[in-house]
DNA sequence: GCAAAAGGCAACCTTTTGGTTGCCTTTTTC
DNA sequence: GAAAAAGGCAACCAAAAGGTTGCCTTTTGC
């Protein structure tokens, strides 16, 4: 009979919330800018569904570290995941992306105006 | 006479690059992802141009916390600096927005087309 | 011409990130 | 019913991020 179960270091901590709703666009972008994120969304964004295994299958990195990107994607919203037998299935979910997109257009918009604002103060 | 200029330690680190062209998206995704950055980059989407001490002046952060999102912000070409007299002006520069937004539409496209397709697969 | 205002620079420090490795559990497949 | 496939969990590590402080230079305003 062993010891115990667990092996390497006893630290113990709490750690994870709970952060059902969507993220703000600040979190969102966040999980936008890093270049494995950004190609694991575009790949996932072809309304396909992909196992981690077939998601790591084409990067250099480790299977843990592409699941840990896609657990970022997953809090931010930008793709759900759905265990199916032994694999978990990932897949792209659009309602962030458009929000994200509507704040850059409110961005933009402000500066377009501002823009004709100044325009017309000129012109006058 | 002092002995030396510098003051702390004496490390020595090259750093620094020059990196003109503006960047990629993830580069823009990732200055967007943080809130102060954030929200100085909507605050000058107004079109007014403003010194580090007005951009740090509603914050709780100190002028050099801002300063260094500031520089980010403009290592990824969302606003540009320039100095006048004994202040440094910066201002929006709208290209990476619409180049990032530009971007989200193409995923959104990707997306759309997904659905028409499995749709009309289903139709038929 | 001097004090105050605005910044730049660089050293430090702490927390987060991005990534790896080891090992255990659950499904599949022969 | 075992071996292999797919993952989960947690510890660990190095580097990058975010922020602060100290001090020096340049402009501006009397």
């Amino acid at each position: 009979m062993k010891a115990d179960g667990r092996s390497r270091r006893e630290t113990s901590r709490p750690m994870s919330k709970p952060e059902t709703a969507d993220p703000g666009p600040v979190e969102v972008f966040a999980a936008l800018g890093d270049p494995t994120r950004l190609s694991l969304l575009t790949k996932l964004s072809d309304g396909q569904t992909r196992s981690i295994a077939m998601l790591s299958a084409d990067t250099k990195l480790t299977r843990q570290a592409v699941t840990k990107h896609l657990h970022v994607l997953e809090r931010a919203g930008l793709v759900k995941s759905i265990r199916v037998g032994r694999e978990s299935q990932f897949g792209y979910r659009p309602g962030p992306i458009i929000e994200a997109r509507s704040y850059l257009d409110r961005v933009s918009v402000q500066w377009d105006e501002a823009l004709a604002r100044l325009k017309a103060l000129v012109e006058r």
